[in-house]
DNA sequence: ACTCAGGTATCCT
DNA sequence: AGGATACCTGAG
């Protein structure tokens, strides 16, 4: 189905930005998603307009939320002009949205992530959910659940390339699985530093992936993680510190242009 | 072959 | 409380 939105929309600077580790080109103007346990392929059709390949159902159930359609980015990214470098990162990311993803998946894919390259995150990831995630098609896999985890050997989970961190996985997978509501109970927690607490309870899980998971599981878009990209940034443009109070309650869309943006000129 | 990667747990002081 | 160090493994 066809869409043309008014508001920030653009594809690859979504699917490199950084948030999402299945949400890639497949080729020109084409884009893959696998999220929440369905495979979308969107298409460019021109300016602003996109062909979503779903029916307009899964669109109002799934796809509108996660491409969270009801905020207005491009008024945040407009609010951005007391700093040159930021105007620059926020001209630099036109198009960049906060998606809504699934929190287990977050947690599990930010705990990958930890001192590995974004190739070799996607690369376990993909590895993962074709070895235990239900199969969704002839080559797409959902990604598994805590218990799909659980039930897998070891000796299959350790093919994937999680190396120190399968532990990790693990402890975390009994955790959710052994509380059926433990999502929906930290949902229900309004103060972000009580929330990042809670989520760093979790073995693996330090400062900067409870933000990912807040920031793009949870949608708390006042988070704003730190990456050795962003420590760069900091460092090099705001070496008296960055001031948190200017772009309250959106400092994580503004972390987001800055490392899309920041990532993109020095890599 | 070698370095470094979207960090964190653990062990110090 | 804050600093140093080890850590699995793959991509460039």
């Amino acid at each position: 189905m066809k869409k043309t939105f008014e508001d920030d929309f653009n594809l690859s600077v979504i699917a490199e930005s950084g948030q999402c580790f299945r949400f890639n080109r497949i080729e020109k103007d084409i884009y893959k998603v696998v999220a929440h346990g369905k495979v979308l392929i969107i298409k460019e059709m021109g300016k602003n307009t996109f062909d979503f390949d779903c029916t307009s159902d899964d669109f109002k159930k799934i796809w509108h939320k996660y491409f969270d359609l009801d905020t207005n980015y491009s008024s945040i990214r407009k609010s951005v002009k007391d700093n040159a470098f930021l105007c620059a990162c926020a001209e630099q990311s036109v198009g960049m949205r906060i998606l809504n993803q699934d929190k287990w998946e977050m947690v599990v894919s930010f705990i990958i992530s930890q001192r590995k390259s974004i190739p070799a995150i996607k690369t376990s990831i993909e590895r993962l959910c074709e070895l235990c995630g239900d199969k969704i098609d002839d080559e797409n896999y959902a990604f598994p659940t805590p218990m799909q985890i659980l039930a897998t050997p070891i000796n299959k989970l350790a093919e994937c390339g999680l190396g120190y961190r399968l532990p990790y996985i693990l402890e975390v997978a009994e955790k959710v699985n052994s509380d059926l509501n433990y999502f929906k109970t930290l949902e229900k927690i309004n103060d972000d530093e009580k929330l990042l607490e809670e989520l760093k309870k979790m073995k693996g899980v330090g400062d900067k992936v409870a933000s990912c998971i807040a920031l793009f599981g949870f949608h708390r878009l006042n988070f704003f993680p730190k990456d050795v990209w962003i420590n760069r940034a900091l460092a090099e443009h705001f070496p008296k510190g960055f001031d948190y109070k200017i772009y309250e309650p959106y400092n994580g869309v503004i972390q987001q242009y800055i490392f899309y943006a920041y990532r993109n000129a020095n890599r």
